[in-house]
RNA sequence: GGGCGUGUAGCCUAGCCUGGAUAGGGCGCCGGGUUCCUAACCCGGCGGUCGGGGGUUCAAAUCCCCCCACGCCCGCCA
């Protein structure tokens, strides 16, 4: 009946209930059967009204119970309204993990700010969370980024110097991760066409599998990691722990993972020596029966080294989360297997998205040249920014402007990632993204600075007190209903992880808000006053909240 | 071929888990709103076979089956 209660709620705050159900199984008419128990049926706590509408029970709620009960766990909670104290749990939360070869495009940050606010809100709800980033060291991606550092430029082969031509090559000043990362595309191509150099890689990758690490290696996909971090800390996002892939071969789980696997129940020989698990009748695709799990030559893939990262994850963190696009379920179900292949019982829990493409559908690719970086898009939605705050506010220091444009870019950019559904695949457009109108998060914002404004103009730092009897306008009482709705929001998110459900609600508060801003005077009211303050007040509090676990900056002018 | 996901107005999207009253928003378009707390706002209008078909049900965008379209995966790559 509670759920039914929740789904069904009107547009009034009244609570409908359908009867048609219990009409049927009474043999009675719903619409009677309504009318009856409105007449008999003693109004709730919080009820105001029980009212028979067609075949449906209304329970109006009682605004001033509703604002009461609302305001005063805002009051007790703050910013951290909708968070919780309930049991903690230790979670391991782990996202974006790119590959460190060069600057992060759009593409990738769907993860982290999926992984980020999923952090975030599990944090709120009193969970103790560390975010991982597992950093691929040892794959071949790596490796090529290695393999063509190993020389100065002036060395390289002629035509990837071509491809890079123009660029600062040397310039150590440049942030690492654009600087190691500029020769990659034209080092992928030029692989394709030279076996000999492939072969170098090759010996590389087979190197850093054996567990041996190259010159300057380690160097340059650490800096270059560094330089992904700056990135990434523009749109909020930054992480408690990294894990090197490398690290697994180095302590020598890997090799405990192989030693387990060569006694495991379906561990089976491939003709020419290789390590595989029979995985026939476990529901993964026919071609994918056999897992090898090591070469002939002995050393490990990567899914054998993932296996080691989470026999260790797992046994740290109870309940760990992987942040994966859906291209890795596959990967993700194999991984499953070989779990329970060492004896281990405990899984991870996956959380899959669609990828990113570009506008005409096409994955976003550095190697194609159809990314588009993360600083890039950040550089232009913060240039934007800055002309419309000049716009709006002439007389304005240069470091305001610099703030609130920088804070407006992160914003726009995190919710318009963060709104749309995981599973739905989202085609990248710029002026989408670069929007500060309608459901964005300048929006969102905007409704904080607005109600951050008033409270600044009341002369007076409150706290305000709210006479709920006070309350009467019909934007008033839809506003209160916003707030009212945040902690099942926030809750529903742990459940699901469906973080976009944030940014829905981020959008119908701040609406809530402006239309009560738009139609109810506050600092000129008589005396209501204070009470609209409280409401205000209240508004900003949980605008703040929601803001917080969407990452998106709070701004105090705008 | 198999698996996973998606399909909601010109474009984007919420709702689907847990069926319920006229399917919510946003962009764009048309028309309004500032002597008053920031117009990155608000109000009104136009725009919908919820991919198609069948089924279950008093009731289906929502559950079940079939089909169509699109994306991704099915390496001794990562």
């Amino acid at each position: 009946m509670s759920r039914q209660l929740e789904l069904a709620e009107g547009p009034e705050g009244e609570i409908a209930l359908a009867l048609h159900r219990n009409a049927a199984a009474a043999g009675r008419k719903a619409d009677e059967l309504a009318a009856e128990a409105a007449a008999e049926f003693p109004a709730p706590e919080g009820i105001r009204e029980v009212r028979a509408v067609g075949a449906y029970l209304n329970f109006a709620v009682d605004p001033v119970w509703l604002a009461r009960r609302t305001f005063g766990l805002l009051a007790r909670s703050g910013r951290r309204y909708g968070g919780s104290d309930g049991p903690a749990e230790t979670v391991c939360v782990e996202h974006t993990s790119a590959n460190p070869t060069g600057p992060l495009h759009v593409g990738r940050i769907r993860n982290s700010i999926i992984g980020d606010t999923l952090a975030r809100v599990l944090r709120a709800r009193g969970h103790a969370v560390t975010t991982q980033y597992y950093v691929d060291d040892v794959g071949r991606q790596a490796a090529m980024v290695t393999w063509i550092w190993a020389r100065p430029p002036s060395e390289w082969p002629e035509e990837i110097r071509r491809a890079v031509e123009g660029s600062r090559l040397d310039d150590a000043s440049e942030r690492a991760d654009v600087r190691y990362g500029r020769p990659y595309p034209a080092v992928s191509a030029y692989l394709k066409t030279h076996p000999e150099a492939a072969a170098e890689v090759g010996a590389i990758t087979e190197a850093l599998e054996a567990g041996r690490s190259p010159p300057r290696h380690r160097e340059i996909a650490r800096a270059t990691l560094e330089g992904m971090m700056v990135s990434l800390a523009r749109i909020g996002v930054t992480f408690d722990e990294f894990v090197w892939e490398s690290s697994f071969l180095a302590d020598g789980s890997v090799a405990r993972v192989l030693e387990a696997l060569r006694s495991a129940p379906h561990a089976v020989r491939e003709e020419n020596g290789a390590l595989a698990i029979d995985a026939s009748g476990r529901n993964l695709p026919k071609e994918s029966d056999r897992i090898v799990v090591a070469r002939a030559n002995g050393t490990s893939l990567y899914v054998t080294r993932d296996v080691a990262y989470h026999l260790q994850k797992l046994a740290r963190f109870p309940r760990a989360i992987d942040v994966m696009g859906q291209d890795h379920l596959l990967h993700a179900r194999t991984l499953e297997v070989l779990l329970g292949e060492v004896g281990e019982t405990r899984r991870p829990q996956f959380v899959l998205y669609q990828y990113l493409t570009t506008p005409d559908g096409g994955g976003m690719s550095t190697r194609k040249g159809t990314a588009v970086h993360l600083d890039h898009l950040l550089d232009e939605a913060t240039e934007r920014a800055r002309a419309e705050v000049r716009l709006r506010w002439p007389e304005s220091p240069p470091e305001a402007v610099e703030r609130i444009s920088q804070g407006v870019a992160s914003g726009a950019v995190r919710y318009h990632i963060a709104r749309v559904a995981p599973d739905k695949a989202v085609a990248f457009r710029w002026e989408d993204a670069l929007s500060f109108e309608g459901r964005s998060g300048p929006f969102v914002q905007y409704a904080f600075v607005r109600a951050t404004s008033l409270l600044r103009k009341s002369g007076s730092g409150g706290p305000f007190a709210l006479d709920a009897a006070q309350l009467a306008a019909l934007e008033e009482l839809a506003l209160v209903r916003a707030i009212a709705r945040w902690p099942r929001i926030v809750a529903y998110v742990e459940r699901t992880y469906h973080v976009h459900a944030i940014a829905t609600y981020a959008h119908d508060l701040a609406e809530a808000f402006n239309r009560f801003y738009q139609q109810v005077p506050v600092l000129k009211a008589g005396a209501e006053r204070e009470s609209r303050l409280a409401l205000v007040d209240g508004a900003r509090t949980t605008l703040g909240a929601v803001l917080d676990l969407l990452g998106v900056p709070t701004l105090e002018r705008m």
